[in-house]
DNA sequence: TCGATATAGAACTAATCTAGTACCGATTGC
DNA sequence: GCAATCGGTACTAGATTAGTTCTATATCGA
């Protein structure tokens, strides 16, 4: 139910570990290594976070990622968001209906502004610093690292 | 981001319409033609929320579908739930380790239960009777109907 | 009892999406 | 100048989704 990509699920593993360094630059190949993650995937989304404002880059030798605000700053809602693209709501409601205003039996009541209202302010009250606090009831992965060929379990949120 | 399937969202349709319809009981045909979905899908989609518990129905001749409670007792999360089958916390947390206890790099911290349990809460508060009201500041549909070669927009939520 | 109407359920297919990799270019420190 | 790093795009295999089709079962009414 409501699945969210695994990309998403990497992406807040690899802010958790920029948190935790307290604002010391990272390089892919570190945070990769920390996470268990492989080094094109990391690489890969790191990127993404840094296009999206989350990550300050320093390119050449000695570069890495770091923090580009506060880990109280950021929310889970940034990460998702920057990872997934924009809120569906933001697709198609307001003044922008590209997609949406050329069909025909777009008569159903207003339903989902409000349910994508209510999850986006659920992941916004989820703090980066809050998530990267090592102190949960159990452990647990969802996204674990899957080799491509890998037979998988079921990722819903 | 955090996307829903559209086998969720024409649920939500059909039991908006059902909660119009105020425990009259309506065919999947009426119902399909109400909401301009192709009659195999809105009925597929039908019959598996009657297995969930959340339709009753009725075969044979003058059959069709009710809902089994009231709409306020029906919220947005057991519509989507029932679609799209349980919430993961289930499937890899508390006693249920299922696919995650064998992974060696299990080590990270237990953001994803807190993230789920807000979205899940967030579906929870909303119910059918809400979203069966047609005061939408904006009439919108997410999911419009596809037929299957064509192209198609995203469908974040 | 028979036939029309409806739901129940499983199986199948095409299109789309996801996860992960590979490659090449640009920057920077030593 | 060269090695270390990030930036960006393109590609592929596998999984998932969306939708259809087929057959079985139940019920109403003539």
């Amino acid at each position: 139910m409501i699945r969210i990509t695994r990309e998403a699920d990497y992406g807040i593993l690899l802010m958790t570990g920029l948190a935790q360094a307290e604002s010391q630059a990272l390089s892919a190949a570190v945070l990769a290594q920390q996470r268990r993650l492989p080094l094109p995937m990391a690489s890969k989304i790191l990127k993404a976070l840094a296009r999206a404002g989350l990550l300050v880059s320093q390119r050449g030798a000695q570069g890495g990622y770091s923090l580009a605000r506060s880990p109280a700053a950021i929310s889970a809602a940034d990460i998702i968001g920057a990872l997934e693209g924009p809120i569906a709501i933001t697709e198609c409601s307001g003044e922008n209906h590209d997609g949406c205003s050329r069909l025909e039996h777009c008569e159903v009541s207003g339903h989902w502004p409000r349910i994508n209202q209510a999850i986006h302010a659920a992941l916004q009250s989820i703090s980066l610093l809050e998530m990267s606090r090592p102190d949960p009831p159990q452990p647990i992965r969802l996204h674990p690292f899957r080799p491509a060929t890998t037979a998988t379990t079921g990722h819903p949120l």
